[in-house]
DNA sequence: TACTAATTCTAATACCAATTAGAATCTAAT
DNA sequence: ATTAGATTCTAATTGGTATTAGAATTAGTA
């Protein structure tokens, strides 16, 4: 072995530690909130002690900064592989699809750490909130986009106002985190329903 | 004044003084949740040290279940109104509508209450999901027999799950309190849109 | 004014949680 | 086995919070 070992080996159980704790973090913050969690629930979710933390994250504010942000990063990241898997030049309604299927498949696989950005919005100090959000705009703005292509294409009637949409459609959306089990619908099965619902109603 | 006004008027500060109470605490709880509001937050908000709030209110636990069985009544109510202003024998279109407007007004109306409601969910001790369960369960039930009312017309088509479409609706819904500004649409304009959405899609 | 009941406040209790510094332990290489 | 660095623990500090008992105040009435 050489010289490098010695650096690489205790890095990797860091960042396994790391990732440990911020899974445990993010499993809590969903399931009791922000505030109801301490760092010793957390630590001894991880089989540590509360003080332990400390040589991972610098503080209980930046380990929920970090679950937000990987959660704004799943989603992103997986609606932007359903779209990658589309031709160019996709239709609203495949588009559409695409875009519910993302965020469906995100909300329901990464739970803990997307539940935990959907149910502690109100909760956390407003250092956080500023901290986030950048990543959250800039998927706010992908929606938008999508909606102007419905509007553009007349998939969208003229008389609906495209924000009235999307905001039904992603509260509709992730109001699925906190009902969702895996032994009913498949996500794929929920994605079509949602997306037929939106485009043609109930009928 | 006859001699029992000595009993009436005190009766009614202290009701009156009650009301303030729960009024900030469902505004604190809404806002900041449930964990992040202290008794001194809540009593300061009315004038009062924390302590005297136990003069009205047995625990701060007492205080949120009052919270949230308001908050679940202020919605029964009001879709309750909106369903007896229609002609016996309605149509699920109307039904829908009905329901769609009564709970997006209880909603916006009493967004401190309603948002009480939503947003406490995870952080609130088992104790009081028990207290609360009963009027829950008993309006939701009113839903689900909205949604066998439109697949017997056929309103609502043999392939979607009805469960799920109910889920979608009540998201939608419920995450307007999110973002709604009365500034924007009115909630008529709103119900009416949401509505039409549910029942021919976007377009 | 003085009395009574209602209402609010003060001050203490007991507990819990975030954070920190330094001690203890563990790991891996020689 | 020893050593050095990485990792975790212990134990204290600090601050906050729900709750309570009893004192103080207020409001209404005679």
């Amino acid at each position: 072995m050489g010289p490098h070992v010695t650096q690489i080996k205790p890095f990797l159980k860091k960042e396994k530690t790391r990732l440990l704790l911020l899974n445990k973090a993010a499993q809590m913050f969903s399931q009791r909130g922000y505030q109801s969690t301490s760092l010793q629930d957390i630590a001894a979710a991880a089989n540590m002690k509360a003080g332990s933390l400390y040589y991972h994250f610098a503080s209980k504010e930046a380990l929920i900064i970090e679950v937000l942000n990987k959660s704004m990063q799943f989603i992103s990241d997986t609606v932007g592989e359903e779209i990658e898997k589309l031709d160019d030049g996709f239709t609203f309604e495949e588009g559409l699809h695409a875009y519910i299927l993302g965020h469906l498949t995100a909300i329901l696989k990464h739970s803990d750490y997307t539940t935990t950005t959907i149910r502690n919005d109100g909760q956390v100090p407003a250092s956080v909130h500023k901290a986030v959000r950048v990543k959250r705009e800039h998927y706010e703005q992908q929606w938008r986009n999508l909606m102007l292509q419905g509007k553009e294409e007349g998939a969208i009637r003229a008389s609906l106002d495209e924000k009235l949409l999307r905001l039904m459609i992603l509260g509709a959306s992730n109001w699925s985190s906190v009902w969702y089990k895996s032994d009913g619908h498949s996500i794929d099965e929920l994605a079509r329903e949602y997306t037929n619902v939106f485009l043609k109603g109930c009928n």
